[in-house]
DNA sequence: CGTCACCTCCCCAAAATTGGGGAGGACAGC
DNA sequence: GCTGTCCTCCCCAATTTTGGGGAGGTGACG
């Protein structure tokens, strides 16, 4: 973190793949892919299709350390190709390059597994420095784009407040309760009668408002409670 | 990214404002506070006490844009502070200033509203930038931390892939399943005769690999099978 | 035409859950 | 000391769930 890029040893450039079918801009990404930089001189394509055969026919020990890629392509999207690019290449850290600023596209290539984000408002230098930090195992992201991304998280971790009062051993029950545990399986686990655990399930269950387990399941995943 | 920082009218300085017990670091953070940068001179705390009382004797159009606030403080957290801070100056930008970079402190920072998150390694510029990044709607973070906050989002986001092929019939249960209903009352919602849902929870059952409703519903929303 | 998946309904019995009751002990707060 | 919460255990009975079985109907696919 303090010192991550110029640690690099200088015989070890870093291999950059490049998928955008506008050969203009493809061109000008090349271009700044310089050893200067810490680059290797880029592999670059114009389609997924190409990628992925050359990607099969490529050593492990030859594989891209990033990839940056296009979402507008003509075959298959970028996004498409993110969980095929894993699955030859895991260690292989993805860039999604693009102009769009979609939420679903930005969630969706998260969920298939890009390191990072960029616009192509970026310049060559924000894109140059995107890719050493993405291969120093950073996520670059434009601004605009963190900062979805921040919020989203936020929306996905709001649903903590807890406001039902469990004592321990009650948590401790309805967790195994969510786990799909029966009353006796609880009871072996908790070293309880399986009485007991009873009693426990009722107290629960009158704490949570509900009146059955699957209920009780419902409330637990859904509040956060667990 | 592109052109965002240097648009600001000349006469409009970003203000900042700064909580941070370690009285050598909150001086060197002041002193990069300059309008060359497009800074107000910034105001600065030593704790989230004095740094409330001040918010709350300040005017709407006084708020700071952006605030630094440090989580290791000697009263009150810095993550503590944020919600007040948002009450009070809902336009505020929190950024994070830290040298811990813990996964847990990072989720409540994000959950409470923060916007950046900066370790305490990233120099002068890198503070320097990061609040004229917040002031501009971004989400400043030092690349380690873009990297898990993009890892927990991908994990959050991960159960969409719906591998158990259930019959519309069969969902329609699950969901009223997962909303706490007895069979007698599926049944009733369904249009069904009782033995009808139970065929259906019987086959449901083997489909999901569980042995009781409270499994099946945890499956199903653990998996987002709903 | 056979097969297969799905939906619907039924019977049955073992097992589990639900929901009352009581009762003793530990421990904290007033 | 009294009160309250929590944990532990038990009894009981009504109800529900679980998990077998079978059986008739539809519609799609080959």
């Amino acid at each position: 973190m303090t010192d991550e890029s110029k640690s690099d040893s200088p015989d070890s450039l870093i291999r950059v793949w490049i998928v955008e079918d506008h050969a203009t801009y493809r061109r000008s990404i090349e271009r700044l892919c310089t050893p200067a930089r810490g680059l290797a001189l880029p592999c670059a394509f114009a389609n997924g299709e190409g990628m992925l055969t050359a990607l099969k026919q490529t050593g492990l020990d030859e594989h891209p350390e990033v990839m940056l890629l296009d979402v507008g392509l003509p075959g298959r999207s970028g996004l498409d190709l993110i969980k095929d690019i894993h699955q030859h290449a895991p260690h292989c850290r993805i860039v999604i390059l693009t102009v769009f600023e979609d939420e679903g596209k930005i969630c969706e290539a998260i969920r298939s597994g890009a390191s990072g984000y960029l616009l192509k408002t970026a310049g060559a230098e924000g894109v140059a420095n995107a890719i050493l930090e993405a291969a120093n195992g950073g996520s670059p992201m434009s601004p605009s784009i963190a900062s979805r991304v921040v919020s989203l998280l936020a929306k996905l971790m709001k649903p903590m407040p807890q406001k039902v009062a469990l004592s321990p051993r009650e948590k401790e029950l309805l967790t195994l309760m969510v786990e799909g545990l029966t009353a006796k399986e609880i009871s072996v686990r908790m070293s309880l009668s399986v009485h007991t655990t009873g009693t426990h399930t009722k107290n629960l269950f009158v704490k949570l408002e509900v009146h059955s387990r699957a209920a009780a399941v419902a409330r637990a995943l859904r509040d956060g409670l667990v």
